[in-house]
RNA sequence: GGGGGCAUAGCUCAGUUGGUUAGAGCGCUUGCUUGACAUGCAAGAGGUCGAUGGUUCGAGUCCAUUUGUUCCCACCA
């Protein structure tokens, strides 16, 4: 093995072996349990970012640790046509061809976009292997696929045969931009500085003006009514009359509408039902007519007048002139409010009304709601599940179809002869009702979550009743980040309640997102983003997963930094040369199994270490406490493992006597074998390339069983034990940096203690990490002799000479320090012992503790005290 | 307007049914060629866990109020 740690000589090389060695490949085994997660698939708009680096990382994790806890574990992996983004990319690489949509036309532009596809998908999977993710690529899809296709059409005709799907004219979020319509999902708000721009509606025949305030000024020409509450004395003698809109000097009634809020503004409000959700229902109300004033790219048309052809804000700004020339702007106020963007081309989204297909909300959400409530969905952390509760309760209907090519085309036809609107999962060509074969398709494709809210079951061959769907469906965990739950989560729940009448999935794992140094979301405007691959090639797949799992709380946000993947990095450079080091003292030796040597003291304490790590680790990812278990590795690799027990069995290594050797190989081999199993969910390419190194393996590390608790070897007693011999070669330590001695001279130990044959049995291990030469066992402090140094310990009193370098009154001064220190302890167990409450109510064995406690302190106060008087 | 999150060492963060003396990484101080590792070893300094009140034998952890910060949802033209 090399001296140092170098993930590129071997990360690449093993992933090929796990994959070409097939252990990816999740095959129905009936003698198993299934464990499947769903990928969610990456868009095909680019490449991975951090984000995805820690969603797969998550996964794969999950996905290893129950593989070698022997299920049968699938992770399917996929990759998402992302309809409007996707297209917003396209059509921008065209114009920078000097071309557009309408040039190429739909199959020219469809051509184009699975090129796309085919580039950045293949990009993608590279991209999750570099990561070391163990998905079964055998099943890889992609939401276009035929089987996704055959799926979203099957579910698509299923809903509209319920009427749960349906086309009207409603106020839609629309993208002047991409010319399309969007959901409420995909409309991003944000405050920005805009005006009130008050305007002057004179009253039809009277001397008077109904003044209407508005923060987008161009949508006048779409008023077809003004209206004032009911009740607004102000006001409501003139419900009935009319208003003569300025400009074009058309006459709208005025209505009486509870919408309008008598303590807001002027208490005049204008209605746009063609622009304007709330004003839509005005007007549904009292049947005003729907008077659209502008394109869909976001200019103005006809109904304009002479603004017509302009865009939006041109509009707005000559109107606003207009208006004030001739008197009609009353005043313009500076107004901040909330403006929609579309959340893949940052426009500002206008509500406009439009023909569109929804799918009915209320009956599909109740179930999906249940099934929370009910349990039959978990979130973790289980917060978000309010997120989940607040946004299904008040969900409105989904707008799902697109005005755009890529995606799936709406499996919905029109007879051109009698009108006739047919839905069906095989292509019509001819009219049912009047025997046409003039029919056309649907122009529009669905919107992309539409074909992703099928993922859980489309990959697994629905609608057909396979095999496959039986064994893996419904999935274990969904491992997301909290942004898409309404996107994403929300959908596939009720989805699946509906098509499969099961849940999608058990557990909802969502995590936070990936930000930069500073805090800041990782974005391409910011250019703050890190590549996943650019870290992975300068500090190995491993450092990076560690470092995205490592001090991670659930569900929160966790900042990148190169320091934090260093040093994880040197984590991996410890475990490496650990790993090393225990390689090379088998060199030309056999090594046994635990069972066939004798365990020292230091022995059994590692291994009792190992037993609770196993323990913690297990019961930690059981519930998804990833942050916690790379922690327990870390520490039990780090402190335990490499700082003391290798070190402890270093002079049993060089022993003549080949049975402490034997003992020591055995249990070094044995404890790294364990560790590395407990580590390769988290860090998959170092622990398999160790693995293999190591005596008396075979094959890969990822197939084999995931260690289990052995309470046998749990050693209660030795741990604690052990822990006393600990205590001593800290304190020598210590003692010596007190006093500047060097750490290369070797004292000698005077030590009372009732425990002789502990600390004897182990003499060659304090000898060797104490810096010691000799130990010796004595009744009274004055047999050690003048100039020592004192250390009182649970386990005895130590007394070190150092001659010249004690300074008896800094030692006087370090012992009263420390019995201030051992006094400050008896008062708060006395203090503890004392409360009635906490004796007759704290659980038995605290109290013992405690008590235990406070009698050792107590005894340790005597020493320190004797000691002070001697000196 | 509604709902969350966060506030713990100089910095970044863990701390999950309330129970030892509150932890880690980085940074800092001191000392070390210690036969795996200087991407290292040893010893240390550094925190009244945002504030107030409460529940409890016991609160960083639970409840209420409050301050600061941040996110999501809804949205009055």
């Amino acid at each position: 093995m090399e001296k140092t740690y170098s993930p590129k000589s071997f990360e690449d090389k093993l992933y090929k072996e796990w994959e070409e060695s097939g252990c990816f490949k999740a095959v129905r085994d009936d003698s198993k349990v299934p464990f499947t997660v769903m990928m969610p698939p990456p868009n095909i708009t680019g490449q991975l970012h951090m984000g995805h680096a820690m969603d797969e990382t998550l996964q794969d994790s999950i996905v290893r640790f129950k593989r070698m806890q022997g299920y049968c574990a699938l992770w399917l992996p996929g990759t998402d046509h992302a309809s409007i983004a996707t297209e917003v990319k396209i059509v921008e690489q065209m114009k920078s061809e000097g071309l557009t949509k309408e040039q190429v036309g739909r199959d020219g532009f469809l051509k184009r976009a699975w090129a796309w596809k085919d580039k950045y998908a293949g990009r993608i999977v590279e991209q999750l292997k570099k990561l070391g993710s163990s998905c079964d690529w055998s099943r890889l899809t992609f939401t276009m696929d035929e089987k996704c296709s055959k799926a979203v059409r099957e579910v698509f005709v299923n809903l509209y045969n319920k009427k749960l799907i349906y086309r009207g004219s409603r106020i839609i979020n629309w993208c002047p931009c991409c010319k399309t319509a969007l959901s409420d999902a995909e409309v991003e708000y944000s405050e920005e500085n805009g005006n009130f721009w008050h305007i002057n509606y004179p009253v039809e025949g009277e001397n008077v003006a109904l003044e209407v305030a508005t923060t987008r000024p161009e949508t006048m020409f779409g008023d077809t009514a003004v209206a004032v509450n009911p009740e607004d004395k102000r006001y409501k003698h003139l419900i009935g009359k009319n208003v003569i809109l300025p400009v074009i000097d058309k006459a709208i009634p005025i209505v009486g509408d509870k919408h309008a809020d008598m303590e807001f503004g002027t208490g005049c409000v204008k209605i746009t039902p063609a622009h304007d959700p709330n004003d839509f229902e005005v007007g549904l109300r009292h049947n005003l007519p729907v008077v659209r004033v502008m394109n869909d790219d976001g200019t103005m048309n006809s109904l304009a007048g002479r603004f017509e052809g302009l865009d939006r804000y041109e509009c707005r700004k000559q109107l606003v002139e207009q208006l004030k020339t001739s008197g009609a702007l009353v005043k313009i106020v500076p107004h901040s409010h909330n403006v929609g963007h579309c959340y893949r081309c940052g426009a500002t989204v206008e509500p406009i009304v439009s023909k569109q297909w929804f799918v009915k909300m209320q009956k599909l959400a109740r179930p999906a709601i249940d099934a929370v409530t009910d349990k039959k969905i978990t979130f973790v952390p289980e917060r978000f599940a309010k997120t989940y509760y607040n946004w299904m309760e008040n969900v409105k209907d989904w707008c799902i179809s697109r005005q755009l090519w890529w995606g799936h085309r709406i499996p919905v036809w029109y007879c051109k002869d009698c009108g006739k609107e047919i839905c069906a999962k095989v292509d019509p060509h001819i009219c049912p009702v009047c025997g046409s074969i003039n029919l056309s398709q649907d122009e529009d494709v669905l919107d992309t979550w539409f074909s992703s809210a099928l993922w859980p079951f489309s990959t697994l061959g629905f609608p057909d009743d396979t095999s496959d769907l039986e064994y893996f469906y419904p999935g274990d965990v969904l491992v997301t980040g909290y942004d898409i739950i309404f996107f994403w989560v929300a959908r596939m729940i009720f989805s699946g309640l509906e098509h499969m009448r099961k849940v999608p999935f058990r557990d909802v794992l969502i995590h936070g997102l990936v930000r930069d140094e500073k805090g800041r979301k990782m974005s391409k405007s910011l250019g703050n983003g890190v590549d996943p691959l650019v870290v992975i090639d300068k500090y190995g797949a491993d450092s990076l997963r560690f470092s995205l799992l490592q001090g991670v709380a659930p569900g929160n946000d966790t900042r990148y930094s190169d320091a934090k993947v260093e040093a994880c990095r040197n984590f991996m450079n410890k475990i490496w040369n650990a790993s090393r080091f225990v390689i090379m003292s088998a060199e030309g030796h056999k090594v046994k199994s635990l069972e066939e040597v004798k365990l020292s003291h230091a022995d059994k304490w590692i291994i009792a270490r190992l037993q609770s790590a196993i323990r913690d680790v297990t019961l930690t990812l059981n519930k998804f406490e990833f942050g916690i278990a790379c922690q327990i590795m870390y520490d039990f690799m780090w402190s335990d493992f490499c700082d003391w027990y290798i070190e402890l069995v270093k002079p049993a290594l060089k022993s003549d006597d080949s049975a402490k050797r034997d003992g020591a190989l055995a249990v070094l081999v044995y404890v790294l074998d364990n560790a590395l199993k407990l580590l390769h969910p988290f860090i998959p390419f170092i622990t398999d390339e160790i693995y293999r190194n190591l005596p008396g393996t075979q094959g890969t590390i990822m197939t084999k069983e995931f260690p289990r608790y052995n309470s046998r070897r749990a050693y209660k007693k030795d741990v604690v034990s052990f822990g006393g011999i600990m205590e001593i070669i800290k304190a020598v330590r210590a003692a010596k940096t007190e006093l500047d001695c060097p750490p290369s001279r070797k004292v000698s130990l005077y030590i009372v203690t009732e425990n002789r044959r502990q600390i004897s049995s182990n003499q060659e291990s304090i000898l060797k990490l104490a810096g010691a030469k000799e130990i010796n066992f004595i009744s009274s402090a004055a047999e050690a002799g003048e100039k020592t140094v004192t250390k009182v310990l649970g386990i005895g009193t130590i007394f070190i000479p150092m001659g010249e370098l004690v300074d008896i009154e800094k030692e006087k001064a370090r012992l009263e320090g420390e019995l201030e220190r051992i006094m400050d302890e008896i008062r708060r167990a006395d203090g503890k012992l004392n409360n009635q409450g906490f004796v007759a109510k704290a659980p038995k064995k605290l109290v013992d503790d405690e008590r235990e406690k406070l009698n050792k302190y107590i005894e340790m106060r005597e020493k320190v005290i004797n000691q002070l008087k001697n000196l």
